[in-house]
RNA sequence: GGCCCGUUGGUCAAGCGGUUAAGACACCGCCCUUUCACGGCGGAGACAUGGGUUCGAUUCCCGUACGGGUCACCA
């Protein structure tokens, strides 16, 4: 009896390895076009280092003509979570990163390489794993997980490297006779990896981030299939990853320290390996510990908080870009107006450490990113965010045509407006336009240096009988204010008050001032001659009568 | 603990043996300006530490400290 007759024994149903060879052929595509994937496991949300990957990997293999694929990770049913496969497929599609390939929803998936959620290849890897078993490269391991464990109690004891391997490896040396005999038996075992490496020999490494690595060569004899039939994360990723073709493994960089087992595996297969590249990951500052950002404790840490928090999936885009390359910063000042796909990431010159997180940035650039919107785009987008997530701001927005009135001040010159950092702040910044909010609220006029009541309803009072006028140019506009500061005994001109500040009580931007805050009840607005054109004379009026002191 | 990796202003970061050690965000001041935001100008602020190597180290080597990752029938 041989390795063989074993391998029969065990997987007796599984093809011959070449079924999959023919059925999963090298890719047709052009020289140097990168195949990446992003590779989740269902087990809750999507994290913020794993849409960071994805950005990565799909820019990589869009900017090559590769191919970026989907590939669920489910071989660990206890941790599994309902929609969890739903809940990656939409995060996803939040962030406009669809996959070329891979799992579209929950059952379905589009590409010729699949399928794409392990959990439905069993068959695949079982194959694998016969064909190494057949070369006596892996073999049937009967120690119970109580056996392991003691096994690791001694080696803790005695100071020495935990794990299975050399003579630790009880199953390892048992022959195809006994093996065969206790399966017949009925005894339970899973299948290892017989590793044919040694501890005290390095293995060279290069990774696309990391650089040059050197590590021991793996000697663990892993298992690579588990008691449930269903593969170890390390033998899926080999198996897959050379069956779907992947050149680039893109990944979170605690896996770096697998590299050498992977490698081996790799190569005992007969398969060539991908390049890697591991990524560090997104970091927080936790009482002055840096730690990665956790899926429990940071709200930030899920990428829906994003979306619900309404920062547009491009800002969020460009903040990652920005932490990934930062040659980025540069690029974008000198191509303002171009989308991020025309930016050319390179992973050599990422960093090789976790950068913090830093919520200030990213709204920064959310800012910039929504400055650059049109007032319709402006529209959309609020909408969109509003219609899911604040009702009161959805029907603020029924009215369109007003609404991109107000979206519109200040909006499409050069130096547009920078006030708006995510769509959550959209209801506090334009909500005065709205009369039926305006006179629903308690308002507390803050005056500021012109307080004098008497002074006020007269400023208020000319204004509007003796000098506004819809018609006005906005030069013409402002020289009334002008007037109205001289009637009343200020400063026509700013500049003449500072001169003499002895000889008036306030200026014409004091003037402004009692107009801006009686139209609107704030002090800050943005340019108030778009406002007044806007609400037209007669709602000026009677906002004014509401300012006024009795 | 073993094995890997890292450490430049508050944060993200250029740098790759000789630099006044870039830039961005944040901060401060000034200018522009009817307010705010924008924009412009300016300012403060950094090479973890000790040894080497060298004419010269932020840059190369070794140690130390600190931080991170990893050591599962989880991914």
């Amino acid at each position: 009896m041989d390795y063989k007759d074993l391998a029969n024994l065990i997987f007796p149903e599984s093809k011959d390895i070449s079924y999959y060879e023919e059925k999963y052929p090298k890719r047709n595509l052009k020289e140097g076009a990168i195949v990446t994937r992003f590779a989740p496991s269902p087990t809750g949300f999507v994290h913020i280092g794993g849409l960071y990957q994805s950005v990565i990997a799909k820019k990589l293999a869009n900017q090559t003509g590769g191919v970026f694929f989907l590939r669920i990770e489910d071989t660990d049913q206890k941790r599994e979570v309902e929609n969890g496969v739903t809940g990656i497929v939409n995060a996803l599609k939040d962030f406009a990163m669809e996959p070329d390939e891979g799992m579209i929803s929950d059952t379905e998936s589009k590409g010729e390489y699949g399928p794409y959620k392990q959990s439905e290849r069993k068959e695949i890897y079982q194959a694998y794993a016969k064909y190494l078993i057949e070369q006596g490269k892996a073999y049937p391991c009967f120690c119970t997980p109580e056996e392991v464990e003691e096994i690791r109690t001694k080696q803790e004891a005695a100071k020495i490297r935990p794990g299975y391997y050399g003579v630790w490896a009880k199953c390892r040396n048992i022959t195809v006779e006994e093996a065969i005999e206790k399966i017949k038996n009925g005894e339970k075992y899973i299948i290892r990896f017989k590793s044919p490496g040694r501890e005290d020999r390095k293995i060279k490494h290069h990774d696309a981030i990391k650089g040059n690595v050197d590590f021991p060569e793996n000697d663990q004899d892993i298992v690579i299939i588990k008691a449930d039939g269903l593969p170890t994360y390390h033998f899926a990723h080999v198996v897959d990853d050379h069956l779907m073709r992947t050149t680039h493994v893109i990944r979170g960089d605690e896996w770096l320290s697998s590299v050498p087992l992977h490698l081996q595996l790799f190569h005992e297969l007969g398969f060539k390996a991908p390049k890697y590249a591991h990524i560090a990951p997104i970091m927080k500052n936790d009482n002055g510990n840096k730690r990665k950002l956790s899926k429990r404790k940071d709200q930030e840490a899920a990428v829906s908080y994003y979306e619900e928090e309404g920062i547009p999936e491009e800002a969020v885009k460009e903040y990652l870009l920005n932490i990934a390359n930062s040659n980025f910063e540069n690029w974008r000042r000198a191509n303002k107006e171009k989308s991020i796909d025309e930016f050319e990431l390179q992973l050599n010159k990422m960093s090789v450490s976790g950068a913090l997180f830093d919520m200030v940035k990213l709204l920064d650039i959310g800012k910039t990113v929504i400055s650059r919107y049109t007032a319709e785009k402006v529209y959309e987008e609020a909408k969109k965010w509003a219609k899911k997530h604040d009702e009161e701001l959805n029907k603020i927005l029924e009215n369109k045509e007003y609404a991109l009135k107000v979206f519109g001040i200040e909006r499409g010159n050069k130096k547009p407006r920078k006030d708006i950092a995510k769509w959550s702040d959209v209801k506090e910044n334009i909500e005065y336009m709205y009369d039926d909010i305006f006179y629903s609220k308690q308002i507390e006029y803050p005056y500021q240096v012109i307080n004098d009541k008497e002074k006020i309803n007269r400023i208020l009072e000319l204004y509007i009988e003796k000098y506004y006028d819809d018609n006005d140019e906005k030069d013409t506009w402002f020289n009334k204010i002008k007037e109205l500061a001289g009637e009343m005994g200020y400063a026509k001109e700013v500049k003449e008050f500072k001169e003499n500040p002895g000889n008036y009580e306030a200026h014409v931007g004091d003037v402004s001032t009692v107009l801006r805050v009686a139209l609107t009840g704030r002090t800050n607005t943005p340019d108030m001659y778009e406002i007044m054109k806007i609400l037209g004379k007669e709602r000026i009026k009677s906002r004014f009568e509401k300012a006024k002191f009795n």
